[in-house]
DNA sequence: CTAAATTGAAAGTAATACTATTATATTTGC
DNA sequence: GCAAATATAATAGTATTACTTTCAATTTAG
């Protein structure tokens, strides 16, 4: 997987950016460096002007390449989804057993990335975090509306609706399959978090895992 | 239910506020305002300049009551877990069939407040829009350990934890079953965002409800 | 090797997120 | 009913944010 990987262009709509970040030694250095930045001060506190001092560039040479910093995430978040959809159709292809592939669907989707599998630029581990923690900014704002219809989600969605497939074709009858679905890989960087901060609400922690929830979740909806 | 409601008098961590809202005119009409001002512009384009304007007030006097607006979200949250708890608590005692009184806990936390029973100054109806908008972004900070220690969350938590107690009582078997919960509570706020902004994503809408897909899947899962 | 494109540096603007001070109005306690 | 205490309003001020503009320096592409 890996070795295919670092061979792969993610594609992310180009009205999210101003300049393709990808096409350029400056770009990448932004991409890698707000993932790590985000991480460390939160979404909240991060600028550009910080982001700057710390990749030793100015300030607006970064609005050169993203107009804002709500953009720069719905960017993060994209390229997330992308590799996200990259990994679910290469793990379920060719998986004849409809169970055994939807159960590797949920896995893919749900469990925590631990493991570095890196791009040259992008941590995946980190870029992770972030997910869990801010991915729900990019959606809660009053430009949703006006930001799906330039398909800024697209990808999100489609991850969703390819999984979706796959319940149809395990239980065809079930009435809800894009709403559990949904609900799923929505409800999983949830519980993530609430494993980091607010224990009390979640059974899932290091050895009963999140993915384990949403398997046995599924398989009993499903049956 | 709203004879009872107009007496009440919601509790809310006094850690949150400067002074308490609910003490003085000027206090309440902060509290009212905010939530028509945050439903029509967003959170994110809220600010105490022109909550004042709105309020024929000056900004200074608003940070009398909430150090910041980050902290009037927390209020508003709280406040309307409260409501939430009130609620839960009056329709499921002396309910003597578990089911039955999962059910009714569900579809408390699953349903979109429509009708605006109306304590004095809050408009639950438009209330549960900013839950269901901005929640999210209550705890999605860096600071949500810290606040956390102080208590911010926890009606919030006793909600779902009052609702696992039902489920326990539903079927003691099951492993998962603040998991479950908080995927519900959680969930069904971004069920009814998905209805409003992402269609695609979700099967709920006018005729099939979010209540309905979540009474589902309890009745599913805990079979 | 020259033109075009990219980046960096600096300065500027408007808005945000406050804080502090003082004046005025209102409430309450005796 | 009045003085004291408290609450509110008005104004001004600071630091930061979120950009935009301009121009010079550097890189790159044909």
């Amino acid at each position: 997987m890996e070795i295919i990987l670092s061979n792969l262009k993610i594609q992310v709509n180009e009205k999210i950016y101003v300049k393709d970040p990808e096409t350029s030694a400056l770009g990448k250095k932004i991409i890698e460096q707000s993932i790590l930045l985000i991480d460390a001060i939160g979404f909240d506190n991060f600028t550009f002007k910080k982001l700057g001092k710390e990749i030793g560039s100015n300030e607006s040479s970064i609005y050169r390449y993203f107009e804002n910093k709500h953009k720069l995430l719905v960017y993060l978040s994209s390229w997330y989804w992308s590799w996200m959809e990259y990994k679910l159709v290469f793990t379920t292809t060719n998986i004849s057993d409809k169970k055994e592939k939807l159960n590797k669907a949920i896995t893919i989707v749900t469990e925590k990335i631990t493991d570095d599998i890196s791009t040259e630029h992008i941590n995946e581990a980190i870029l992770n975090k972030i997910i869990i923690a801010e991915f729900t900014k990019t959606l809660h704002t009053k430009e949703v509306d006006h930001e799906n219809k330039e398909g800024f989600f697209l990808i999100y969605k489609r991850v969703i609706n390819r999984i979706v497939s796959i319940v149809k074709e395990v239980n065809p009858e079930y009435p809800f399959a894009k709403s559990l679905v949904s609900t799923i890989v929505e409800g999983s960087l949830h519980q993530h978090f609430l494993t980091d901060h607010l224990k009390t609400i979640t059974d899932c922690n290091e050895t009963v895992t999140t993915t384990q929830f949403y398997l046995n979740l599924a398989e009993n909806v499903l049956r």
